[in-house]
DNA sequence: GTAAAAAGATAGTAATACTATCATAAAAAA
DNA sequence: TTTTTTATGATAGTATTACTATCTTTTTAC
């Protein structure tokens, strides 16, 4: 039997649950297409109208505003990765190998798995390394945070802090440095590919050194004495 | 005497040059001031022009858009704050002192500095912290990249690296460390103010705590054999 | 004092970001 | 099966944004 994975969203995020019906679908599926090749700036919801086959008021009875598409967007996508932490470090008892496989899993390129047929996961791991900032970047974090739109990403944060605490008890910053290679995870390989000259892996772009600079990084902090 | 601090900035940012002008100069004030009240995203060419005196297609002969004006702000605060780096780490001559101030100078948030009359230093640097990654987070990176429009950062993270390469020379990532602990200069502390569980400083909210974290990072992964 | 450059004033256009309304089709409840 | 509800389609309309154009007046430079 196939799994079917569903990804409990936060109402509030949504006028009408995208999940529940053919149009929403297509349209969450035809967003993570068009941001993805126009950049969240050129992306309006007239162009996407077109590309799902739908009209504007359409568009805008699933969602209130591009803003609120995206922060679902990435809501979806840091629930979905924390799935796939949790699911592939199952088992996994030593800490220490837990955090390099939750590394190895933060800095790797998402093939798309065929579980949620209307979500390109590939496609949506770019967009959330070159548009994921813009979804708390703004003047409403404060309101958008107090409805919980961020949830999602602050429990992968606190998963990811709580095994380094695991492996380091002693550490004094696990949040931060859970915050900081997650986030590193996603700046160094936009850099690796557009402004490469900010990394040390412009000339091969292997995301394999991405992983092996967060490993260093962590791993020194935590065997510090 | 005085010295009034200039910094060069790259033509093709502006039509014409608002450093040259009274009008300019009030276009860069008060675009520093607007962005900052109301966020990038609100900010528009016609509040602005409100604010200056002027009208719509005054700020229009200075800036194309305010994509630009907001390239132009950023490149302006690297480029003033390397000039700080290398002026407060001058005659430094050990290098981890001179790395542990540079962090300490990344991290700090600036006072109004009286050379630039027109510029507000620490409302600029709020405005990096929050929108400084949407200068370089488009479809237009590229492009922009081979207009030089981001020099200034990668100077900046170049007099970085070089530091650290000066404080561990077999050190294997000094770019990709330079790159981080700007970047997380200016995330964690967006984090302790705004998503305040993401670091470990939420409580405090004192800058010293970032400090402290952003060196323990560079160090233990210097330190390490 | 004259020429050139900058600024002011005003107008206009295409696109964006919505809201509203009414008819129809599909799904669910009676 | 019929009725009612709910979702979608089609169309229209508005305020704001992001510009471009033109013409006049003022300021600055030589």
């Amino acid at each position: 039997m196939k799994h079917q994975l569903q990804i409990k969203m936060n109402e509030a995020l949504y006028l009408r649950d995208p999940e529940s019906t053919v149009l929403g679908k297509n349209i969450l599926k035809h967003s993570v297409h068009l941001i993805h090749k126009q950049g969240f700036e050129a992306f309006t919801f007239k162009k996407l109208a077109e590309d799902v086959g739908t009209t504007e008021a359409g568009i805008y009875r699933y969602f209130e505003n591009k803003h609120k598409l995206l922060v679902y967007l990435t809501a979806w996508y840091w629930g979905w990765l924390e799935f796939q932490i949790s699911f592939q470090t199952n088992n996994i008892k030593d800490p220490e190998v837990r955090l390099r496989r939750v590394v190895e899993l933060l800095a790797t390129t998402v093939k798309d798995d065929q579980q949620t047929s209307y979500i390109n996961e590939s496609l949506l791991h770019q967009i959330i390394i070159a548009e994921g900032s813009k979804a708390y970047l703004t003047k409403q974090v404060g309101e958008d945070n107090k409805l919980q739109f961020f949830k999602p990403y602050k429990d992968l944060c606190a998963v990811v802090g709580n095994i380094i605490s695991e492996c380091s008890p002693k550490y004094k910053y696990p949040k931060s440095l859970a915050s900081t290679i997650i986030e590193m995870a996603h700046f160094q390989n936009f850099f690796m590919y557009n402004l490469p000259s900010l990394t040390d892996f412009g000339k091969t772009k292997k995301e394999a050194e991405i992983i092996s600079f967060l490993n260093d990084l962590v791993f020194s902090s935590l065997k510090k004495k």
